[in-house]
DNA sequence: TTTAGATTTGTTATAATATAACACTATGTA
DNA sequence: TACATAGTGTTATATTATAACAAATCTAAA
């Protein structure tokens, strides 16, 4: 056990990505994180990448479809990632987790005009925030 | 109006394109619809995009953004495409468009934990549809 | 019916997002 | 040690999407 950025099961690269959404106050851009951390010896595309789908696939980040943009994880209870749920201003562009049990809950007993339930899902919300409105 | 197209609102491309989609059993990516109507002249991806635009802000398709694919609104009810929900089958990839009276009203009532409600938002669930199961 | 604004179209070029493929290194467990 | 698994670095390329501009068409009001 010499690897330095292993405390967190994170490796080298994982780690600098991972520090840099996390310390973020909006979501990144896969292209604007390659060019932030190019100093730091990541230089190309699939190295990004590849960090963000294991961050992803860890539920340490989540993806933002409709932004192509990725956030750190804020709710340690989200069951790695299987169901999200986001409040995204239209003005601000601000993201933000939501984290409620009875939303997740109804979401998961949902159950569709087949009588299918969906164990996973994910949950964009639109409209302005508390500052834009 | 000489506009042989416009009985539906829609200008050539657009019906050419929400016809396609229309039609399909499976969402449809922007570049496989260009491929698809070269025929008809359209040649050129902003042609193929402004229709999807177009078709996306008046409600009559749906982009699926974990696909980054169009289906068209299966929902007459949905309200100008701004509630959306879509099961999508992790198997075999098709999607549903899910129009549950009491889901929207769930969803549209939602408020979070700063109290604010959302007009707008999608849901895209994920599981197995019951032709995989 | 003319004409002015708005919308749609056609076109070229390019930007932005994402993956394939391959050789190599590091890590962790038997 | 030695094997399997995961991570890295690299080049090239695939996929998704928009900018910018000129021309054609449609619409509504004078």
């Amino acid at each position: 056990m010499d690897n330095m950025y292993k405390e967190n099961n994170l490796s080298k690269n994982q780690q600098i990505i991972f520090d840099l959404i996390d310390k973020s106050s909006e979501p990144l851009k896969a292209y604007t994180i390659l060019f932030s951390v190019q100093k730091k010896g990541i230089k190309a595309p699939p190295q990004v990448y590849r960090a963000l789908d294991k961050l992803v696939e860890t539920g340490k980040i989540h993806k933002i479809e409709s932004k192509n943009a990725f956030v750190a994880c804020r709710n340690s209870n989200c069951d790695i990632s299987k169901t999200t749920a986001f409040s995204i201003c239209e003005s601000c562009e601000m993201v933000d987790e939501i984290n409620d049990a009875k939303l997740t809950k109804y979401l998961t007993n949902f159950s569709d005009k087949k009588g299918t339930k969906y164990k996973r899902f994910n949950l964009e919300f639109f409209g302005l925030c508390k500052k834009c409105k």
